[in-house]
DNA sequence: CTATATTGTGAATGGACGTTCACATGGAGG
DNA sequence: CCTCCATGTGAACGTCCATTCACAATATAG
């Protein structure tokens, strides 16, 4: 029974990845001590010896989200090269990522979360505000390549560009994933950057 | 401190609204089998003289949520004829209520709401798909009254509605209440108007 | 007014979870 | 080979919550 030993440095991590895989497949309800500990083929007290507590495991998530974000961004960046051919790609992405993306919602209205612990919603809006900055650099691309509007301020584009796969990501959610995000994105992408194309 | 006898009746309907209104202003965590007892001046165990257990009163929320969406769009009609202007009144009504609106992501991303009830899960689906058959029909009257391309299917045009402001409302939520939810919309309903237009 | 059914109360129970602690174990350095 | 510290284990504790139950209070019918 007893589970190989590992050093510290190695073990957070595997508790981290395994507090994110967690929250993506089960929400936050499945993140217990127990659940965790399980997964990484532990027992709930040996977590204690990485983490102080649940809060030290619960406050390095935020990081994690973002870097999977930026990440999906930069291997966009490095695959093409037109500004809107990006923009694109990323819509696909999100559509196609949805079940993994889960966790962004998930942890945003999990109530448990914040509760006591008002610093970790500004952090999780930060992320999402970082995000968007991103996103608004990709548009301003756009405008500067004669691809879009250069009336239409970038911070706008960025947030009506979540409003293209974000209603068909709550509705694959609720459907249990039986809705087409991914047709939807894509008509929906269109649609949006036919409005926003130069004339 | 004895609280005042109340026929089955009423006492029913305050308990539903107190567990919507919980759901509302502190989401699925705040909803406690005593925290309802409290706002409706009863002692925990008093609820079980109405209802079964809490899986009965949860089972109620879906048709209240439902009721009150299409109350929104019931209004919005007997005061405005012009179907383009419905819609822009809906979405703005959408960006204005976000503190009470707050209980459709915060119930679709409760996890125990659905553990071992799949058929909540479809219940929502189902409330959430009604509405935007609704908007699709009135997607369908601006198509008729040639103010929205032909070629565009209503239920993509209704999922894309949503996109208008349900970005803005994660931003207002993520953001404790500083986003912009109302200027977004208004700027993003203009930019979503005139790309679904005749030309 | 009195009897009875309905509604409200307070204490107790059981389960889930986070956390602690005394003890066991394994692996790296002497 | 042996020692010692970091790591892992299992049992126990406190808390919170949903639920139950014996009892009390209240309204209403007769």
């Amino acid at each position: 029974m007893a589970a190989l030993k590992m050093d510290t440095r190695s073990r957070r991590r595997q508790i981290t990845q395994a507090a994110l895989g967690l929250l993506a497949e089960q929400g936050f309800r499945g993140l217990s001590m127990s659940a965790v500990a399980r997964r990484v083929g532990l027992v709930p007290s040996a977590i204690y010896r990485h983490f102080s507590g649940k809060d030290a495991l619960l406050d390095e998530i935020p990081d994690l989200i973002r870097e999977k974000l930026h990440g999906h961004v930069a291997a966009v960046c490095e695959q093409i090269a037109d500004a809107m051919g990006r923009l694109e790609q990323l819509a696909a992405i999100h559509a196609e990522m949805l079940k993994e993306n889960q966790v962004v919602p998930r942890l945003l209205f999990a109530e448990d979360f914040y509760i006591g612990h008002p610093e970790r919603k500004e952090r999780i809006y930060a992320v999402v505000r970082g995000y968007l900055s991103r996103l608004g650099e990709l548009f301003a691309d756009a405008q500067r390549a004669g691809q879009v509007r250069r009336n239409l301020e970038p911070a706008l584009l960025a947030t009506m560009f979540l409003g293209v796969f974000q209603p068909a990501a709550v509705l694959w959610f609720a459907s249990g994933g039986h809705f087409d995000a991914v047709g939807h994105t894509r008509k929906a992408w269109k649609l949006y950057r036919d409005a926003i194309a130069t004339k």
